[in-house]
DNA sequence: CGACTTTGACCCGCGC
DNA sequence: GCGCGGGTCAAAGTCG
């Protein structure tokens, strides 16, 4: 099922066909300050260079018009695959109520298996194996269980990155499983009782499987916030209350969690084509769905033309 | 120095 | 009652 992922890169390059040499930008206009540079646009401008300039303003302008109906297939594909990944799960989920207990673990196992087909896998219950086994625990504890691949450079940390602060309090070892098993609990909030079980597949060590017991009584963290615990980098946890109603279960808070933490150490380390296709899909929406994107775009593009026809005449 | 991780000990539930 | 295994505690160590 891999291949049915669009592998994207996310970084928008807009830069599809890069400007002739005589329209790159000097560094040196990065530095400095810009004040009265409203002055200085009033340049004198040859009209032999407006026609050049405008005409580029029109090729920038249909570049971007393309890349908007690339990000509009984009999200149909999108819908399409994530009518599919419903229509898996449901068909998992009516299969295993037939399961007796005991094969329920098992099949929890086999389960996680083709979801792992397509390399990432959120799944949210209230009433799952968990509450089989501890019956006398309160049944309305939400559990979510997040499969996440994680890169080479990973596996030596249990360390899943999900937007919120955790606290690690133990480590363990268990029977069915060779990797030990962490246990954190949330210290954004002192209040906040939700806990999370972090434990690598006994089948693939590259797949870290995320347990999280219970609901944030607080929001997810701000970008500040999270900037406030390097050390762990932690990052979003699964289940705002407020956002569980939306989207396929736990899916919106995980790509949260990837934007608001440090852009740059998510997209490495959560290679989940799953989530990186909700962070192209929230990014389409969001360009596609604001009008000023092409007007700002415009505005930027033209701002470097005004920029470059002030750099030559310096 | 405070926050966090590590890790051995302890607690508790469950099955025999 | 006993042993096992999962979960938690808390002191010591580490790090920025």
């Amino acid at each position: 099922m891999d291949s049915s992922w669009v592998d994207l890169d996310t970084r928008l390059d807009l830069n599809l066909n890069p400007l002739p040499h005589r329209f790159e930008v000097p560094k040196r206009e990065f530095q400095g300050d810009f004040a009265g540079f409203e002055e200085k646009v009033s340049v004198k401008v040859k009209p032999r260079e407006i026609g050049v300039l405008e005409d580029e303003l029109n090729r920038i302008s249909s570049e971007n018009k393309k890349l908007t109906e690339m990000l509009t297939v984009l999200c149909e594909n999108y819908s399409i695959l994530e009518k599919q990944y419903m229509d898996l799960l449901s068909k998992n989920s009516s299969s295993e109520t037939e399961l007796t207990a005991s094969k329920k673990r098992k099949s929890d196992s086999e389960d996680y298996r083709k979801m792992i087909g397509f390399n990432g896998h959120i799944e949210c219950s209230s009433s799952d194996e968990e509450s089989c086994k501890k019956p006398k625990e309160n049944t309305k504890t939400k559990v979510s269980r997040i499969y996440m691949r994680t890169s080479a450079s990973d596996t030596a940390s249990l360390i899943m990155k999900d937007g919120y602060q955790w606290r690690k309090y133990g480590q363990k070892v268990t029977r069915d499983n060779p990797s030990p098993r962490a246990y954190f609990k949330c210290s954004f909030a002192p209040s906040c009782a939700v806990k999370k079980k972090v434990q690598r597949s006994a089948e693939d060590p590259s797949v870290l499987v995320a347990t999280y017991e219970g609901e944030h009584n607080h929001p997810p963290p701000t970008k500040p916030e999270l900037s406030l615990s390097p050390s762990q980098g932690s990052t979003v946890g699964p289940v705002s209350p407020a956002r569980r109603s939306q989207g396929p279960a736990g899916t919106l808070d995980m790509f949260q969690g990837i934007v608001s933490d440090d852009a740059k150490k998510s997209v490495q380390e959560v290679e989940a084509p799953a989530i990186r296709q909700i962070l192209v899909q929230q990014m389409a929406a969001s360009l596609t769905k604001d009008p000023t994107f092409t007007a700002a775009l415009a505005a930027a593009i033209s701002g470097r033309f005004v920029d470059q026809g002030r750099t030559e005449k310096w």
